[in-house]
DNA sequence: CGGACGTTTCGGCGCCCACCGAAGCCCGGC
DNA sequence: GCCGGGCTTCGGTGGGCGCCGAAACGTCCG
């Protein structure tokens, strides 16, 4: 069987898809968590995990009694939100979690939706960023601004890739990846732009969600220009 | 089910799959020709088309007797790329085509394989095109040099996007997609720099082939820096 | 008009695989 | 050491779905 039908077939069934799509955020859940959002049992569980661990789509890492479960890397994020973009099949319905889910939430580590790909647009149009080999570098003007917002640059550039794009599912268009991506939504919650919600009820893929606060708002709109 | 597993579980099927890796250069196909592609029944095949029709996967056009077959669209064939691109699973083995395979192909309608991947890191690197909301615009300078190669610029910008990037599955590194990417090829393979090598056998993918011509191997050199 | 060919529909078969319950394993805590 | 909880393995079951052959439909051609 083709590299293509392998993983795509391993991404295709309802359970396994339920648990990548609870790991896009980045965090690490529990084989327990995952047969939660899948809605399966303990043994279905263990052996659906053991076929995308031994795939490579998962990493899991053994600590105590709990084995905790990631997606292996940003590409395989990237790769199931660029899936998740192509055209809804048949009847077009709304968006399963609601519009205040298309706002703003993670993926992967950085932000997405309505406010990630803004936030996108603003940086490569205002001259934040500019292309380069593999992703985008920041220009000289932009780095300035981005250590004054208190953007941990050096970390950024620490990551295996510095910048680049993922396709965001809910809006179609780019936001932004990488280390950067990562270090400005690390300075956005740390200085309580967005903040996380909490699940409500066994929906883990709720806890993707990003509020933006009134905070944040004047601030992107001071700093980006962006009205959230 | 979400739109995900959806997607992926019609991507996932062996026959499935087989026919959209063989749409991938994005020449249509006709249903006894996908029958071939797949291995399978006329019967068969007839159901699975149609779902992938369906879903919206594949858009399809009556002809006389005879259905034509095609992508739906470039980000159809930009996420099978990403798919492909995604880490190998279990026993990592060679290339399912040969090396030869690498060197240059049709994605869609743009240049995919090494020579690809190069000259998207050149025409970004030398300050060709530069970063814009979306993808990439022509820089001055690179609209003047493209133009002088003999690529149609006027064609490109009509195309849905200007020019955007595509996860060659090859190389796990981005080439040039959208109508610039287009134009280039289209400039290439005038000009005899590339030239498609014709199916052997009941291989369809082997369509997908480019070779480098003598010629072809100088002008990039020269044009581009690029060691083909 | 009739035959050939490409394609679709129908009916039926068979296999794969995702699920569950029960038992076993491993770890942490009392 | 013994229990409890998280997780895995095993055996068995069932349903979904992908396949085929046969028949029907539509189109082109002689």
């Amino acid at each position: 069987m083709s590299n293509l039908a392998t993983i795509a077939n391993l991404i295709g069934d309802p359970s396994r898809a339920a648990m990548l799509q609870a790991l896009l955020p980045g965090e690490a859940l529990t084989a327990g968590e995952l047969a939660r959002v899948a809605g399966i049992g303990a043994a279905a569980t263990s052996a659906q995990v053991k076929a995308l661990v031994e795939s490579g789509l998962v990493s899991v890492h053994a600590q105590g009694r709990h084995r905790y479960h990631r997606l292996a890397g940003e590409e395989v994020a990237s790769a199931l939100e660029t899936l998740m973009a192509l055209p809804q099949v048949s009847p077009r319905k709304s968006w399963p979690h609601g519009d205040a889910f298309r706002q703003a939430r993670l993926c992967w580590h950085h932000v997405a939706g309505r406010i990630g790909v803004a936030l996108h647009e603003r940086l490569t149009g205002d001259g934040w960023i500019a292309a380069a080999p593999g992703g985008w570098a920041a220009t000289g003007s932009g780095e300035a601004r981005l250590e004054k917002l208190g953007v941990d640059l050096a970390a950024a550039r620490r990551a295996p890739r510095f910048a680049c794009d993922c396709m965001d599912w809910s809006e179609r268009r780019p936001h932004l990846s990488g280390g950067l991506g990562r270090e400005i939504t690390s300075m956005m919650t740390r200085r309580l732009w967005l903040t996380r919600i909490e699940p409500l009820a066994t929906d883990l893929l709720q806890r993707r969600r990003l509020a933006c606060t009134p905070e944040g708002a004047r601030a992107l709109s001071a700093e980006f220009g962006i009205a959230a």
